[in-house]
RNA sequence: GCAUCUUUAGCUCAGCUGGUAGAGCAACUGACUCUUAAUCAGUGGGUCCGGGGUUCGAAUCCCCGAAGAUGUACCA
């Protein structure tokens, strides 16, 4: 038989016509089931004992056909059954259709379970129902019990493939698709936690005619009918803000941001955060909402303390360290930051090669030394608290200390997980910031904030004290589920075209 | 952005210092009423990522390009 690039869909075509000349209908509307996989599999025995004829549907994933008789595997979302599949229990007509089905196809088989000579418990069918014919064949990918353990065979594991193809990576690899149903856990459990404390969740623009609340640079997008250029958000504080300007006391917001700026193993350009205010409380109260949140997702949704991520065992059971940034950085470089010049700090870093940006001043600096030389140390949970003002624009100053900041992030394995602060609320002092920013963009920092006029004028009409805090939720999947790629914690992760 | 590596059948891969492209699984045909990585017999299947070059001859060597991974830079 001659076959063309294209052989094995015209071959099931085929196939779907002979179905159709059987008067069968390849794609049906109707279906049926009265238990789940699973549920058989749970209550193997009383369903013996009863003989309960029962309905199962699900995807054919394995077919051993010899002659008159067959076995199949069929899989649904719960688990996987064997079924028997016998002529003499179809008729003639229905195992014809047996015969047409192939591995792939969804379908209908009823009948009661009983165990197979070999001592599989298994489905023995009494009628199969096509619900919806395959006709490009999925990839091989077999498996094998070994001594308790599950052997996998030409599995599918090109990274590229199960990234661009999600839907085969998913079926073919269940335990990439327990990771999503975990981080699907990992995020209704942030929102119960965040709930029973109080917080309202709400919902703010997407579309900003400004973007602001963090440093990053914007995709930018055209709205036709008004006519305007439009931003993706990059945060969502400012609106959350003017929320509390509004009365509500505590509010989170759980999405997406958008940022277009570089990709690697922690970045991808639309991520998801959650963003929560909280007023009369601080910095104080943002630290321990951190830390019990995230102790709470490891020992009651994931079940444990110790994770190993990028390179790092890290245990989240201890008493996590709380250390000023200046302290910090004495510890891993030696410098006494405090009674350093500015010049001092310049020439250490040109000295250690570290680019210094236009307008940096002595707590850019700072930050750049702690970047580079302590960051990547903090393995185990640390509080980095006193960052300096300077880049802290949206922060209020620390009490008794006008250079630092009531801020903190979070470090865990090297990497940023949260980053918090008692919210700035004096809205002179703010518009001082922002127009400090203001003049570092016009310097070329295309990060810096931009002026929010609507937003100032909303401080103006008061703001309570409060604490704010945002949490980077795949990195936060990416930690409790041990994966090193944020790839693999986002279903479609952004590929170029191929 | 830069560096290194990868790209061969539907999937997973082999292919040595250049000599007519291979395996397993999947697919197709046939046999088979207790298989389970079913088995047995047979068959078909390739833009060797794309383009250019060197050579009598390129999957293999060289150049350009694409995609991906890793590292690095940027992301306070």
């Amino acid at each position: 038989m001659q076959q063309k690039p294209n052989q094995f869909i015209k071959l099931r075509q085929e196939k779907l016509e002979k179905i159709k000349a059987l008067g069968i209908d390849p794609y049906p509307v109707e279906s049926s089931r009265s238990h789940f996989i699973s549920a058989l599999m749970e209550n193997k025995e009383a369903l013996l004992a009863s003989e309960t004829s029962v309905t199962i549907v699900g995807r054919l994933v394995a077919m051993r056909r010899q002659g008159k008789l067959g076995f199949g595997n069929l899989e649904d979302a719960s688990g996987k059954i064997q079924l028997y599949v016998a002529q003499n229990l179809l008729g003639e007509e229905n195992y014809e259709l047996f015969k047409l089905c192939d591995p792939g196809d969804f379908i209908q088989a009823n009948g009661s379970v009983f165990y197979t000579q070999a001592g599989e418990f298994s489905l023995k069918c009494t009628a199969i129902k096509l619900l919806s014919k395959n006709i490009r064949p999925l990839p091989a990918v077999k498996e094998k019990m070994v001594d308790g353990k599950t052997v996998r065979y030409d599995e599918f594991s090109d990274i590229e493939l199960r990234y661009r193809k999600r839907y085969l990576d998913l079926l073919l690899n269940p335990d990439h698709r327990k990771v999503f149903e975990l981080r699907s856990r990992i995020i209704t459990a942030i929102r119960r936690f965040m709930d029973n404390l109080g917080y309202v969740e709400v919902e703010t623009p997407i579309l900003q005619p400004l973007y602001g609340g963090a440093n990053a640079r914007p995709f930018i997008t055209h709205h036709n009918t008004l006519d305007m250029d439009l931003y993706l958000r990059i945060a969502t504080e400012l609106y959350l803000k003017r929320l509390i300007v509004g009365g509500f006391e505590r509010v989170y917001e759980l999405g997406k941001d958008f940022r277009n700026e570089g990709m690697d193993r922690t970045h991808n350009p639309e991520f998801t955060m959650i963003e929560f205010y909280e007023a009369y409380s601080d910095l104080r109260g943002m630290m321990d909402i951190a830390e019990s949140l995230i102790k709470h997702l490891a020992k009651d949704v994931i079940g444990k303390e110790i994770f190993h991520y990028h390179g790092h065992e890290v245990n989240l059971g201890g008493t996590w360290r709380r250390a000023a940034m200046t302290d910090l950085v004495n510890e891993y470089t030696g410098i006494k930051v405090d009674n350093s010049s500015q010049e001092d700090l310049e020439a250490f870093c040109k000295a250690k090669q570290i680019e210094i940006p236009k307008g940096s001043g002595k707590g850019k600096l700072i930050a750049l030394l702690f970047e580079h030389f302590v960051e990547p140390k903090l393995v185990q949970p640390t509080f980095v608290c006193d960052f300096p003002k300077e880049i802290s624009p949206l922060a209020k100053a620390k009490p008794g200390n006008p250079l630092l900041a009531d801020r903190f992030e979070l470090f865990i394995a090297g990497g940023e997980f949260a980053n918090a602060f008692s919210e700035l609320n004096d809205p002179m002092d703010q518009r001082e910031r922002l127009e400090a920013q203001a003049a570092l963009r016009a310097l070329g920092d295309e990060e810096a904030n931009v002026v929010d006029e609507d937003f100032l004028e909303a401080l103006e009409y008061g703001m309570p004290p409060m604490g704010g805090q945002g949490i980077g939720i795949d990195r936060l999947v990416m930690l409790l589920t041990e994966n090193d790629s944020i790839k693999e914690v986002i279903l479609f992760p952004q590929m170029k075209n191929s």
